[in-house]
DNA sequence: GTCTATAATCCGATAGAC
DNA sequence: GTCTATCGGATTATAGAC
């Protein structure tokens, strides 16, 4: 009552929750809120800018929970955290981590608003942070955090997009220690030592250039 | 002429590639094949039905793609060249990627029908077909060949789709090399070699149990 | 701020003539 | 197989009274 505009935002994220992004629509909306559906462009421009504040919702959301990997004790211990949390997220929001992760257009925008985009780059950019701390304690590699990062998140990411989408005929419990299992799988490396000793040698031959003869990045590992 | 439903279909096609989901409509379509609405229904059952046969396509484009990578002649570069195929099907053809990786109710469907999980099945036995191959010549440590060819499509399937959505400001040149860095990466590893040594006494400690009080994958490895 | 009423579209799908 | 005509429904969004 004291504030209808968080109340309608809260109902506009319990029918996206179970509703999904096309049963999303102003009419059901309103009907959950208790008004006519005219009533919510008092309080918001359209349906486009309602979802945004959704997509808002499910940040704030998975925000808390990458906080919370934040009170570990050691650089290590937030790293797994982290990767737990969004382990944790995406299980007990998949709506949500559907939304943040829908192309633009599913969405019905022409483009993506800057503010939106930021709060994207606050996801990565906290990635990026668990990777530095790691790699000064010695836990990880000395390496491009930024790239580093770049790699777990999207493994991470790809393997949750996979479950959830029902591709991978595992239940919850085994994804989760596939989960892990795949974390640690990077973090050791799936080469053979020789091939990693070889790698480091010409690691940049994959410029693409025609006259690196189309050596990628694999060969050359049985030399 | 002859075929009038294979030309439909390809105006299908062309109309998903241009226009997105949302804008695939069977009156336009109809419009774009040059004949009206009612008429497409003498050769398909309905919308679901045609947009299913448009993921069909897309699978076949992504088949040619990957068949092209058989043609290397050692296991390590067939993988390095499947993987190379994975990021060009996806760089050349973004629609047809993203529809394949679409939500199914994104889709309209209420249930994936099988013949469609089975050509996504194939894909990832690809992948793991190349990852064997690559075990039994030593090119990759020997492990689940099942579970590594999962966490490498999980990653280029992330990489590849962080990058279409535009999150990457990276332009196309630049995300070719980050793309293969990324593998490179993963397949060196990303943790350090102590933290490798150590990782492989206590790798099945994240049974999330009570009792391994809250030992993750990747605590211990600075002892 | 909320209502009733309605405009203005767009959609998928069908009936029946040809 | 394709057409015209149309059904039946959904949607976003607005106008104007209260």
């Amino acid at each position: 009552m004291t504030d209808q505009r968080e109340h309608i935002l809260g109902c506009a994220c319990d029918l996206y929750l179970e509703a999904g992004l096309e049963g999303f629509s102003m009419r059901k909306l309103a009907q959950q809120v208790g008004v006519t559906a005219p009533a919510l462009y008092r309080h918001f421009e359209n349906r486009e800018d309602l979802l945004l504040q959704v997509v808002g919702e499910a940040h704030n959301v998975l925000g808390s929970y990458l906080y919370r990997a934040l009170s570990a004790p050691t650089p290590g211990q937030r790293f797994s955290a982290a990767g737990e949390a969004y382990l944790e997220f995406a299980l007990e929001h998949p709506r949500y981590f559907q939304i943040m992760h829908a192309f633009a257009e599913h969405l019905g925008l022409s483009e993506v608003p800057a503010e939106l985009e930021e709060r994207t780059a606050a996801v990565k950019r906290f990635w990026d942070d668990r990777v530095r701390e790691c790699m000064d304690s010695g836990v990880l590699r000395r390496d491009d955090p930024d790239r580093v990062g770049l790699t777990l998140w999207a493994h991470a990411y790809g393997l949750l997009s996979l479950y959830l989408r029902g591709l991978l005929d595992a239940p919850e419990s085994a994804f989760r220690v596939l989960y892990s299992d795949s974390f640690a799988r990077i973090l050791r490396g799936l080469g053979t030592s020789e091939y990693g000793a070889e790698l480091d040698h010409h690691l940049l031959s994959h410029s693409g250039e025609p006259d690196s003869s189309g050596i990628s990045v694999l060969e050359g590992g049985t030399p």
